[in-house]
DNA sequence: CCTCATTTATCGTCGTACCAAACTAATCGC
DNA sequence: GCGATTAGTTTGGTACGACGATAAATGAGG
């Protein structure tokens, strides 16, 4: 990449901190002790922190030690952000990112329908009854909604769903919790939620994947038609 | 994150290139005379240059101007895959990250058995009989193998798919492309493919779906016992 | 006009210095 | 004795200047 000097010290630092020479957590040693541990100018260190913070292996405050960042799939996604966010300032770029949220949830349905255990259905329960709850309440019931979708992503015990779905609830935000909201339509996204809930316990995938599909594609269009509806499709 | 100064350039700079100030593929300006441009130091210039480097806005080797670089899905892809491929040291890592792309494809095959076009069903019959072609050459089946798979991400035309699944084979590489390979077993994945491909053709999303988790997860259990063997479950 | 040597521009790295903010410890007042 | 205040130290953020090495530009020579 850039210098080879900062790059081999970037690689080491990275290494340490996977293999946990450096705890995670904890504040990266200064940089003057660095430079001594590596036998380099600060110029070089200082180029090694700030590739680490950009990789995501090292949160950095204006001010402050750097912290240090054991990578994991939320970190991966984090790393993805901030480009991903780039690609987010039209219709298409949305739309092409909200596909593969339709994609990844389409499965997650199908899966909760055939295997979802007594425990995940309660917790899926529990997130309906709380949204139905929030119904009144604009803001919370986002939050409901967002807690509802999020318990798809937890049933199959891999850590990486989770991440995926707090990237797409972040990268997609700008559009969806701007969205100008009314009992009525929270009301609408309750029943597309009730439906999904029920065709999972029905144990029935198809129905599960269709109710899902009608409410994504309904949501989007909402979207599209609130933020985008200058371009053409 | 780091420095104030640093960050408002390094964003400023990557807006640049969003906003097509700066094109694509040509080099950044000297430092020189960006830190004229910013009134900034070197030292700022180059932080920002190495922080929008690591984020994937930049390409620079060694001695060269930074190229610049149009985020898009793939840079995407690739930035995460910095953190990622830290995570597949053990067999839990890479098996969370390959039921992802099983989660995946599970999909696409479905919406292939669906709704694939004439073009589509062909250009998967070509990459079936590329793939046919070269059981006898383990290598070029292993090319001709990932390359039937991609059809598959290219179907919809979101562009996002076909980054995706690069990131996929790339970040499972080191495991399935070091795989001990024979005519046996090049022909059996030959087979499973073929079963996928029937299945595609026969309009049976649900069987191309069976098709294609028996085939991933044959090939997961065969990854598995030749380089997770040691490692309990 | 093309090739090769020389000059120049630019990057990679280093060292030093200064400021301001954060941290630490000693001091002061209760 | 103990909490609050203050002075000193550490540390990150930024700047300037310098030097070697190499890529790119330039000019000499055929």
């Amino acid at each position: 990449m850039s210098g080879r000097s900062a790059d081999s010290i970037t690689l080491d630092i990275e290494r340490s901190i996977v293999a946990g020479e450096l705890e995670e957590g904890r504040p990266l040693p200064a940089e003057r002790a660095l430079m001594e541990q590596y036998g380099a100018s600060r110029t070089v260190i200082r180029e090694a922190i700030t590739a680490l913070t950009a990789k995501g292996f090292l949160k950095s405050r204006p001010r402050y030690r750097p912290i240090v960042c054991r990578p994991d799939a939320s970190s991966a996604m984090q790393a993805a952000g901030g480009v991903i966010k780039h690609l987010l300032d039209n219709s298409r770029g949305v739309h092409d990112l909200y596909q593969v949220r339709v994609l990844f949830e389409r499965v997650l349905v199908r899966d909760a329908a055939t295997g979802a255990g007594k425990d995940d259905l309660k917790r899926l329960k529990d997130a309906l009854d709380d949204n139905q709850a929030a119904i009144g309440d604009s803001e919370r019931f986002y939050a409901t909604d967002v807690a509802f979708h999020r318990v798809l992503y937890t049933i199959s015990g891999n850590p990486a769903y989770p991440a995926i779905h707090t990237g797409f609830v972040e990268w997609l935000a700008p559009q969806w919790s701007r969205m100008p909201r009314s009992e009525q339509r929270n009301h609408d996204n309750f029943l597309a939620h009730q439906a999904i809930y029920e065709a999972i316990l029905m144990r029935d995938p198809d129905a599960a994947e269709r109710a899902l599909v009608d409410h994504l594609e309904a949501s989007w269009e909402f979207v599209r038609s609130t933020f985008f509806a200058g371009e053409n499709e």
